[in-house]
DNA sequence: TTGTATGCGTTATCAA
DNA sequence: TTGATAACGCATACAA
């Protein structure tokens, strides 16, 4: 009553192995018989071993995800989770399921375990440091495998990104716009894309502004304290606004700067990056970038699965917008 | 120069494709030969098909871990990501990976995709509501099952958990040997293991000291505001101490208490559960329940191999203690 | 449209 | 210790 295999189903219906598999496949079929294989295949919930069809066909259905981030980075906030939404609804449709590999291994370690598993059809990886051997490595194996972020040297490869320098330059030029010239930055940590994409950005809007590109950025690390700590020192060089890497240096900054009873923006303005949730509702309302994770994800998603069906076809490159949300932080500046 | 099979290999070894087979999975061959094999495996790299391995052997290696839970809640705190931390870390050494299936389908689509799928060799899937089809739906599939968290029917599954009964009725009993009698309780969402299992533990303190188990009782939902909300109606009761079912809605007790200008611990003593991060840093510092969710991972890992290892064995059922840390907010209470 | 036969790359059984 | 050889369950080219 419990058939295991085509050809113990086929036994039940009356036809040969080949023609269930045929109809389980959707193959050409003749209605009469469809129907009749069908109903044995319904009342009997036969379900095709998974093995053996990955073994023919060379394909296993699985997408593989990587994010070799630490742990105390990984869920630190939202991103990863909103990636992996993403991510996982993109490919519900498609695809059987998506083994996860996290970083408690050695990147070689890694690398070396997801290339001898050979279970994945294709692979997503996240690539925020500029100098990552495992992307490397993952570029280099004979998988077809999309980024998350991307680094100048993966300008052939296929990644999906946002267009951090765009966004950063858009909130740069506000800033500008709203009347200061002395706009700082306070950027990421260093060897990380995203910190070297929105310092170029800021970079190129006060050069369009032919301001001096580089008096008033100061090193942070993404930390709520590093804008903290950076922030007096942006204040004693005379800054009238400061444009932060992200929403928790935008934090740390107003907590600085209003701890010396700075106003924001009256006295400098501040934008910062993500929209996170508590962007709306700081103290002024901060304007910041606001970027659409699991956008990110599901176009990953969708970029493989393309890549997938077209191995051969040109690589999958794509940068999402952004939009910039203008807050309180940066209303009302010097010219009131 | 690159052998795709055990027989291309066997040929460039000069051996018989067994022969070979035995090097790779730690067979008896004669010293000699053993060294000649892995000296040609290591020079070509060559990488064993996993399909043909998992269609003979019947296993492949994964195990599939569920989270069907709704977005909003699954990274809400670090609780998901500790747990697939530990899960990841407690598989690194045995698996393959883990495949991993989120909330994007209905329960009884994922129930039937994982079965269809068949490519887990087993299951680690998350149970915290009391009334779960995905999970009975698991545990009903011939496939072998742990759970993280359970429920009175899951009594004969194999499972890990934290003694929840046991730590709200220690937690509990802490408030009451502080010398208050009027000890309230905020519960968890209704439906969920840990409320009950919490009120649970908060009951059998109060009958145990001879209290009313029921009069100080108030429904909550998990959340901040649930605290803020209910906390005050508490108060209208006459409670001396709340103990909250988790530290988000002490924190909410916190502000509805502290609102009023009721001091904590002075006029009422207030504690937690989880032992988030921010606990210890509230003014004043919270007394609470810390749990080991990594911990809970890791074991779940380790309960799920010991299962495939030994299908027909006993189930695995765990119960990780829990440790009660003693702040400010319950200290120096009603009889100082 | 349907059935037969072959091969996918392993592991496992059985002789040698 | 080693080598043939038979499964494992499926898809598919080829024949009918």
């Amino acid at each position: 009553m419990k058939p295991k295999t085509l050809e113990d189903l086929a036994a039940l219906a009356g036809v040969s192995r080949a023609t269930v598999s045929r109809v389980v496949n959707g193959g050409s079929v003749s209605e009469r018989t469809r129907r009749r294989v069908q109903q044995v295949l319904d009342e009997t919930g036969f379900r095709p071993n998974r093995a053996a069809r990955t073994l023919v066909t060379g394909r296993s259905g699985v997408v593989g995800v990587v994010m070799h981030e630490e742990p105390t980075v990984l869920f630190k906030d939202a991103y990863f989770a909103d990636l992996m939404h993403g991510i996982s609804d993109g490919l519900a449709e498609q695809a059987t399921g998506m083994m996860l590999w996290l970083g408690n291994r050695s990147k070689a370690d890694t690398l070396e375990h997801i290339r001898s598993s050979g279970i994945a059809d294709g692979i997503i990886v996240t690539a925020h440091f500029r100098d990552d051997p495992l992307v490397d490595g993952l570029r280099a194996a004979p998988i077809p495998t999309v980024l998350i972020g991307h680094r100048r040297e993966d300008a052939d490869a296929s990644y999906v990104d946002i267009d951090n320098v765009e966004a950063a330059r858009t909130v740069t030029r506000h800033l500008i716009e709203s009347g200061r010239t002395r706009v700082g930055h306070i950027t990421g940590r260093p060897g990380t894309v995203a910190a070297d994409d929105r310092l170029e950005g800021y970079r190129l809007a006060m050069l369009d502004a032919g301001l001096d590109p580089d008096r008033y950025v100061a090193v942070g690390n993404y930390e709520r304290h590093d804008g903290q700590r950076v922030a007096p020192e942006l204040l004693e060089r005379g800054v009238e606004a400061i444009f932060c890497v992200n929403d928790f240096v935008a934090h740390g900054a107003y907590l600085a700067l209003q701890e010396r009873g700075v106003d924001i923006p009256g006295d400098v303005a501040v934008a910062g990056f993500d929209d996170l949730e508590f962007a709306a509702t700081l103290p002024p309302p901060l304007t910041t970038i606001r970027q659409d994770v699991r956008a990110v994800g599901m176009q990953a998603a969708a970029s493989l699965l393309a890549l997938l069906d077209d191995p051969d076809g040109a690589p999958q490159r794509v940068l999402l917008p952004t939009e910039l949300i203008i807050r309180a932080s940066t209303d009302g500046g010097a010219s009131t």
